[in-house]
DNA sequence: CTAGGGTTAG
């Protein structure tokens, strides 16, 4: 009915309306320009095709429209076609161009610059636009230099410092933000974001406070959630409060509400986090779907699925990621099933909820299901790569993991830190220090050798291939190291006989120990036969000054240090008094330590009790038949040794090697 | 008609 009326409407226009009608005219772009907008190419078109008279700005409005749904080749053939062109019709060809975001598309949109007309500032702008987007600096930065230095506005100047911002070139960003003879607010807000992002809160703050402009709520969020992000809850807690003081209270921004919501979930605040959400409620900003989505998400991660169900559910608006992250929350809890029946009931999917699935379906250890969900996804990005090439690890298949991992290469997908991270554990777990190092190499294309994560994986990948001194060169470079960096250094400087450096390294923590560190540095004492600091670090973990308990593997490491040491007696007795059940490990460190010395009744008796745990288990089996067969009680018999060269290890390691010798070639970011 | 900040899920 609608239609129809305005369909009377245009057709009494068209006939009536005389050539020089320009209000007419100036309607009718309009209208194309909105259906652009809202991705109607169809009635776009239509009324374009209908319109008897043309303006320069109806062809450019028409473009846009055809660019904004992707008919790139109409797009260019109405500017082609173009009677006449001026500068926005330019700008507006070569912003099309630069939205694909594609290399190819930006050479397009450089050429179209090169040959234009004339220029204005625009041009510019939208022209190193497709540089940043396309990480290629060295053309935006020659293309700002370039720039008329009276064009150089802040539009212009924070586009490039954006991008500088966003790939983590702090130093290029501030050379460009001090250059600037005019700064707005949204050149003060991008720094201060631009810090927060690359870890700087600190400088954030400073400029924060040193801003000579009104803060806008973009400056607020910014901060608030920098400080969250970087775990500063209470800094980020208290500056909120600051803000609902220093401005008008009256409405609040659903932005920085949904920020301080996904923080208090990220670090289990229960209680503030409930708080915020009857704020939200009663401000009556529960209808952001943005906010709504956190809501759900902080809900999830507390595990308070029926919450989280209930904020769902109440969503007016829901989009892809209220799914997802409700489908997420059931993940975490473990309930797949639950999970895989909201995850078939959404119309909409995208990467992420077939990679949340995905997930969930591994940590039941479903590498089937995995693979399966994985081939029946159209798109494969970094994150659903990583996801399955984890999946596969976690089950122990790491040839199979190398292999994946060539493929994605071969795909053009670019690997992000967590799988380099995964795949260095993989190349430690193969003991193959070529795939290490080649994994390393691609590290240091993609920069990301100042990634936390990356740099620990490298640590552990290089001291578990026995490259130990290239472990420490890694671990010294980390200027912010946590725990898990202290673990692999010291885990890596036992493993490889270097204990009193272990044992230095424990020493020098900066972190309180947990129950890895006191493995490895009871492993490191075990190793290099210290046996005194070994039973000291023992002890002090049991005292509980440090709220450590014992498990099995602590005493596998006590027995081995004691064992190896040739005090079995004590060995034994440490195993018969534990207050946690032995497991193989234990036994085995003690069978290990009875075989070298020749113990034959302890050996026998560790031997069974594996057996009991573990009827397949090679080693004690092998132990049990030589004792009885052959071995007459003679010292120094090697038996263990020719055990631990365990043949599916090796197998495995030569498979890996056989996978990747086609070396792994990674394009440049 | 063409241009620049923040927030949610893997």
């Amino acid at each position: 009915m609608i239609v129809n009326f305005r369909l009377l409407v245009l057709r009494r226009s068209f006939s009536t309306s005389g050539a020089g009608d320009r209000s007419f005219v100036v309607h009718c772009n309009q209208r194309i320009t909105r259906y652009g907008r809202i991705g109607n190419v169809v009635e776009a078109e239509r009324l374009f095709n209908r319109m008897p008279e043309k303006s320069i700005v109806t062809h450019t409005a028409m473009l846009t429209a055809y660019a904004e749904g992707g008919h790139m080749d109409r797009a260019r053939k109405v500017f082609d076609e173009m009677p006449r062109r001026n500068v926005a019709a330019w700008n507006a060809m070569i912003t099309a161009y630069v939205r694909r975001r594609n290399i190819s598309d930006v050479e397009e949109a450089h050429r179209l610059f090169l040959n234009m007309p004339e220029r204005n500032p625009l041009s510019y702008t939208v022209m190193m636009m497709g540089f940043v987007d396309a990480s290629n600096f060295d053309e935006a930065g020659t293309l700002y230099v370039a720039t008329p230095v009276e064009w150089r506005d802040p539009f212009c100047s924070n586009v490039l410092m954006k991008g500088y911002l966003k790939s983590g070139r702090l130093e290029e960003a501030v050379r460009i933000f001090e250059g600037m003879k005019e700064k707005n607010v949204v050149s003060w807000s991008s720094m201060v974001d631009g810090y927060c992002k690359n870890g700087k809160v600190t400088e954030a703050r400073e400029l924060f406070d040193a801003m000579n402009v009104v803060r806008n709520e973009f400056t607020w969020c910014s901060m608030v959630d920098g400080y969250m992000k970087n775990g500063f809850f209470d800094d980020g807690l208290l500056l909120f409060l600051q803000m609902r003081k220093e401005t008008s209270a009256t409405k609040l921004e659903p932005a920085i509400v949904t920020a301080i919501l996904e923080s208090c979930g990220s670090t289990f605040r229960l209680k503030e986090g409930r708080q915020i959400h009857g704020c939200a409620l009663r401000l009556g900003l529960d209808r952001d779907t943005y906010l709504g989505n956190s809501i759900i998400g902080m809900y999830s991660k507390f595990g308070w699925i029926r919450e989280a169900r209930k904020a769902f559910d109440a969503l007016g608006n829901k989009d892809v990621v209220s799914w997802n992250s409700l489908i997420s929350g059931y993940v975490q809890l473990g309930m797949v099933d639950e999970a895989q029946q909201l995850f078939d009931e959404a119309e909409t999917k995208d990467s992420v909820s077939w990679t949340v699935m995905l997930t969930g379906f591994a940590s039941k250890g479903l590498i089937d299901e995995c693979i399966r969900l994985f081939d029946a996804m159209t798109e494969h990005d970094d994150v659903a790569w990583t996801a399955l090439i984890s999946a596969i690890l976690n089950r122990g298949h790491y040839g199979e993991a190398v292999h994946r991992f060539v493929d994605m290469i071969r795909k053009e997908v670019v690997p992000n830190s967590s799988t380099l991270s995964c795949m260095l554990c993989a190349a430690a777990g193969l003991v193959s220090l070529r795939l290490g190092q080649q994994l390393h190499a691609v590290v240091c294309k993609l920069r990301m050798e100042s990634d936390l994560s990356v740099q620990n994986s490298l640590v552990s990948m290089y001291s578990k291939n026995g490259a130990v001194d290239e472990a420490r060169r890694i671990f010294l470079r980390i200027s912010a190291p946590n725990i898990v960096s202290y673990n692999a250094m010291i885990a890596g400087f036992g493993r490889n006989g270097r204990g009193e450096e272990a044992v230095d390294l424990f020493s020098q923590l900066r972190h309180p120990p947990n129950e890895v560190t006191f493995l490895g540095v009871l492993s490191a004492c075990a190793h290099a036969g210290l046996v005194e600091e070994g039973r000291r670090y023992f002890e002090s973990m049991k005292s509980s000054a440090f709220g450590v308990e014992a498990n099995a593997d602590h005493y596998a490491a006590m027995v081995d240090l004691l064992g190896k040491a040739g005090l079995l007696e004590e060995a034994a007795e440490l195993i018969r008094t534990m207050p946690v059940e032995p497991h193989s490990g234990v036994w085995g460190a003690l069978l290990g330590a009875a075989g070298m010395h020749s113990n034959r009744d302890l050996a026998e008796l560790a031997a069974a009790r594996i057996l009991e745990l573990e009827p397949d288990n090679a080693v004690a089996a092998f132990a049990v038949k030589r004792y009885r067969d052959v071995m007459k009680g003679q010292p120094g018999c090697s038996w263990i040794d020719s055990v631990e060269n365990r043949t599916s290890f090796r197998r495995q390691h030569t498979e890996g090697e056989r996978v990747y010798s086609n070396s792994i070639q990674v394009k440049e970011k």
